[in-house]
DNA sequence: TAGAATTATCTTGTCAACAATATTTTTGTT
DNA sequence: AACAAAAATATTGTTGACAAGATAATTCTA
């Protein structure tokens, strides 16, 4: 039998086996289908939402409401639950659903030791291997950071700042070390959010950043090391224990989907 | 007292409770759906599998063929292998199915050079806070490692090394750096697997565990990065570049599972 | 007969209904 | 009125069917 190319018919046809009592919904209302978001897109929107602080700590993430924000199948929705709960950005707890995680005071200490340890090991790699064109390539970075910082654009700063990180881990060239730290920057920021104090700014960063450099083109692998750590440290150190009271946004429009 | 992880780094649901209605199926299957088996089980059904070289690297794991094996569902199949594919047992190729893993050399290095990087900040960690109580564990572990070994009793041996590896996780504390290491323990087997040569046994293991136990006692802290760090890298060393060849396994009878 | 295009089959992806569990609301008792 | 039990609702988990895509087989042409 052949397989018709016949787009998206309604199944409303389908004379042959109509068993099933799907037809209840064949005279509802029709969407006209404006924005189906894919996958990938779901996952870096509510990740994008968590960070920007419009889902806070303890929210639930109910699956149906989801999928009728997005446009998207339950199915594809619980698939990008489980990409956010691998990287402990949501609590998925049996049968009760998806919170996004509110994480500890001990798991946030974890996650700057383990930084400390995987960006040491890149940083060590990347002294003894790196070459001309890369160290150029990371003073543009450094450079174009700061100039970023300056012209008071936070949000480009930052991200440069992580693709500072990120390019470390490319020299590096260790692919396990690399897949690692993408898992602990995409923790990173909920925990930062949770604990921050209130006179925190990323100003000191971008000098810490030229520091490591520096050790690095100097070839002084210890110095590297030892640079990366202190600028780790120093970020752990900005964070504070104070209470992180939680009020439970809705998250009806809080999604900017064009929602008809 | 050890604190202890969920067996295997997974954000998965845990708690399957066969409460279903297995009656359903009481007239369509001949046979009584003898065992139908969970998630964790069949995670762990193919994990061991793949150990133990009964599916080779490359094999396809076709959802329906597992699903009959297991008397399971297909999205519970779908969801182990997104779980195996995650701990990059299995390659997850897009609308094509999912294959057992073959890590590249280039994959394998990397994979080492990240156990040396984790396992050196957890030895650094425990070195610094570990208590009589703990010590003792870890001498305790070592002996009956040694004395598996003397018995011939391989398989616990290479049992108890793992803990042994685990158990200085737990004692570190940090539970980042320990999810990390349980996805690094989990790909390893499958890279000495594919790259082993033909002599190698885990005889010098366990001098080697004993000499890192003796420096953390001791309290010296780089001694005993040192130690874990050759270690890792006299493993690595065992390792061999020759051709894997494949052949493709059938997987019908391969699973025990009670088939009546 | 070899190779390419087409058809057929197989496999994964998507969907909506159903079942089971958790949560909320209501009701009854003290 | 407050607490507890029970019903009602809501939410997650599971299942089978259908659609889309990829692989294998076949046919057609040179």
């Amino acid at each position: 039998m052949a397989l018709r190319r016949s787009g998206t018919a309604s199944p409303s046809a389908a004379g042959a086996q109509p068993t099933s009592a799907a037809r209840r919904r064949a005279s509802t209302v029709r969407k006209p289908a404006s924005a189906r978001v894919n996958e990938d897109e779901i996952y870096q929107r509510i990740y994008a939402a968590v960070l920007d602080h419009r889902l806070q700590p303890g929210t639930k993430l109910k699956e149906v409401a989801l999928a009728e924000v997005f446009r998207a199948n339950r199915n594809v929705i619980r698939k990008v639950l489980m990409r956010l709960a691998y990287n402990r950005l949501v609590a998925l707890r049996p049968n009760r659903g998806a919170v996004v995680a509110s994480p500890s005071v001990e798991e946030s200490r974890d996650l700057f030791a383990a930084r400390r340890a995987v960006e040491a090991a890149i940083v060590d790699a990347v002294t003894r291997k790196i070459a001309a064109p890369e160290a150029k390539a990371l003073r543009a970075l450094t450079a174009s950071e700061r100039d970023a910082y300056r012209r008071g654009e936070l949000r480009k700063a930052l991200k440069l700042s992580l693709k500072f990180h990120q390019q470390l881990a490319a020299i590096a060239g260790n692919g396990v070390l690399g897949e690692f730290l993408d898992q602990l920057i995409a923790r990173t920021p909920l925990v930062v959010l949770a604990y921050r104090g209130r006179g925190t700014d990323t100003a000191c960063s971008i000098d810490q950043h030229s520091q490591i450099v520096d050790a690095i083109v100097g070839g002084d692998a210890a110095k590297a090391v030892a640079a990366m750590t202190s600028h780790l440290q120093s970020l752990e150190d900005q964070l504070d224990l104070n209470d992180n009271a939680e009020t439970p946004t809705d998250l009806g429009t809080l999604f900017d989907v064009d929602e008809d």
